[in-house]
DNA sequence: TTGTATGCGTTATCAT
DNA sequence: ATGATAACGCATACAA
């Protein structure tokens, strides 16, 4: 029967290290912070051997608390479900790798509790910055962070009446070459569909500019849907008045003499979440060959992009996460900059569904 | 110009507390640990008031340095690329919040040095523990924690030579499960497509159960194919075997008088990953309406299998990290038990592409 | 009921 | 080149 040995036999610490080297704390700290050229070669190695013995391994909390700095920076996730977040993450990770941080990862699961109670332990916990992706829902929950708080940068989204760096996607930008894509496909009617917006800046940033971009083609007829996610039932309660549009497109078709295979209704879906959910409403609908009567087109390029064919809006995730985080490196080495948004753009991902 | 407000102002102690309230540091440690019944009325609110004017918060590093315990633990994740991890991360959520602890979350994303790197920055935060859903290739790197070392709970695989609590899924009733389904519903061609899986311990386990199950069915052909996901092009490259073997059947089916809308060749992904990079190929080779001529089958039910119908094995997913949680509370708390596993029961979903 | 003193594991200051 | 010693912010044994 194996039992695996119990009893933590209390770590090593740096006075354990002192006297088994039989010197004291000091030489040991400064072996540990390099300052090696202050150490005889002899004492040196005696210190080497003793940590070997020991199995030593310097307690960063107290370190920490010592200094003033641990190293640490809280990144608060608000939906990891999502695989934009994830791709973020990694960004985020390999820079905290590069400047020497460690990331305390905190997941708000989309609840607003989460990321209130979250943000609130990494302020106890004393990280040197956080970086976040809000839920945007309220300015007043972020309190602890910015302006008088710790540095903070947000990414995707910024928080109104909340005032530091964000990274993100350049929207405008992006809304606009994926509205031209769709017109020039020849698409003439485009539906935007975005969750509930008013309160994520990104959201609500996408909605506007699809507006504006539709300006520019008045022989095209365009509207924004507002989808609720999480409830299928609601959802697709929602979206038959889509699901209508789309019939009528089809009929038209049959009627004149239109190339009945080539669909000119055209979904936009505002991020990935919403893709696959209209995707999944489509599947269920028309049945595996829906393509063939309505397009979509979404920001955000998930995996499953690729495998349905559908055209997409990749983001620059990574360099996101890690332009967050050399901001934010910045920030608490004191940088006192005005608060800064760092806009990146993204990148048009042609694919069937959208294919002349 | 908004300039964020800078230099922390350097956040409220304990003494400073004290202080505002004229009284000792003692008082308001009692505060704070819920000792109110020692505390007079008066004293308290003194108290009170001068924590809310100071917003003080107490500083966590110090407290655990001084208790001994901080209520930390490590949450090691080989792959947040992977839905499954994400969805286990849920469950390992809930229950810290339940129980009270802080889980620090690290990323491998799939590479050794950095699995080695985080356990052991995790060990120098001082975690109580760590549940890991390690990479398996080598139990060395694993050394710091289980036997000798701190808690750990290993998630979906065991490493060898490691001796520890794991949880994950029964691999043997999954696999027995899915087989029989494949065979009741007529394909008596199943290839069991996996990555490589002498290092770890799941694949294996799912690898020995399908040939175990296979010997239930004589009149059924089955074959291990062995991937490497990650190069497109090499696993383009293995598959052609596959390929092969798919345009055969076909042909079969059109020169005998059988139904050629059937597929009697299906494909038993041994994970959600596996599943998603057949499901490109198949798509990329054969077009839209693949399933057509084969069937899929996976491990793990990401977003995505019910978009594509595909019929899959769902994971306890929540409950494996919820009870990896559990079981490292309890070690933690000393419970001296010898290592025990914990295989909780899949669940087949069926969809569209092995329906009859 | 309240406060004083000591120590947790480190680093920084100041001697030697 | 090396080593006492005093903090860091907090909790606790003990005294009052």
């Amino acid at each position: 029967m194996n039992t695996p040995t119990s009893g933590a036999p209390r770590r090593a610490t740096i006075s354990d290290v002192a006297r088994e080297a039989g010197t004291g704390k000091t030489s040991i700290s400064r072996y540990l912070n390099g300052e090696l050229s202050v150490l005889s070669p002899q004492l040196r190695a005696r210190i080497e051997a003793a940590i070997e013995r020991l199995d030593y391994q310097p307690n960063q909390m107290a370190r920490g608390l010592k200094r003033g700095r641990n190293r640490l920076i809280g990144m608060l996730v608000a939906d990891l479900t999502n695989p934009y977040s994830v791709e973020v993450l990694q960004g985020v990770e390999a820079a905290c790798h590069a400047l020497g941080y460690m990331p305390l990862i905190c997941h708000a699961a989309n609840e607003v509790d989460m990321e209130r109670r979250f943000l609130q332990l990494l302020t106890t916990y004393r990280v040197e910055g956080v970086i976040v992706n809000a839920l945007g829902v309220s300015e007043e929950t972020l309190r602890p962070v910015g302006g008088g708080g710790i540095p903070a940068v947000l990414v995707d989204r910024s928080v109104d009446g909340l005032v530091t760096d964000m990274v993100g996607l350049d929207n405008e930008a992006a809304v606009t070459v994926a509205t031209r894509h769709l017109v020039e496909r020849g698409f003439d009617r485009v539906w935007f569909v975005v969750q509930p917006f008013e309160r994520v800046s990104s959201r609500r940033l996408r909605e506007a500019a699809f507006h504006r971009a539709l300006t520019q083609y008045p022989q095209v007829s365009g509207r924004t849907v507002v989808v609720e996610l999480g409830d299928a039932d609601e959802l697709a309660q929602t979206l038959t008045v889509l699901d209508a549009e789309i019939d009528a497109a089809m009929e038209e078709r049959k009627k004149s003499d239109g190339d009945v295979m080539k669909p000119r209704v055209a979904l936009f879906a505002a991020n990935g979440p919403v893709a696959l959910a209209l995707a999944r409403h489509l599947n269920q609908r028309y049945g595996a060959d829906w393509q063939k009567r309505v397009a979509l087109l979404s920001i955000d390029d998930p995996e499953w992009a690729e495998l349905a064919g559908i055209t997409t809006i990749r983001q620059p995730t990574y360099d996101i996460g890690y332009r967050a985080v050399e901001f934010l490196h910045e920030r608490i080495d004191g940088v006192q900059a005005s608060a800064r948004d760092c806009l990146l753009p993204g990148e048009l991902i042609e694919r069937a569904s959208t294919a002349r």
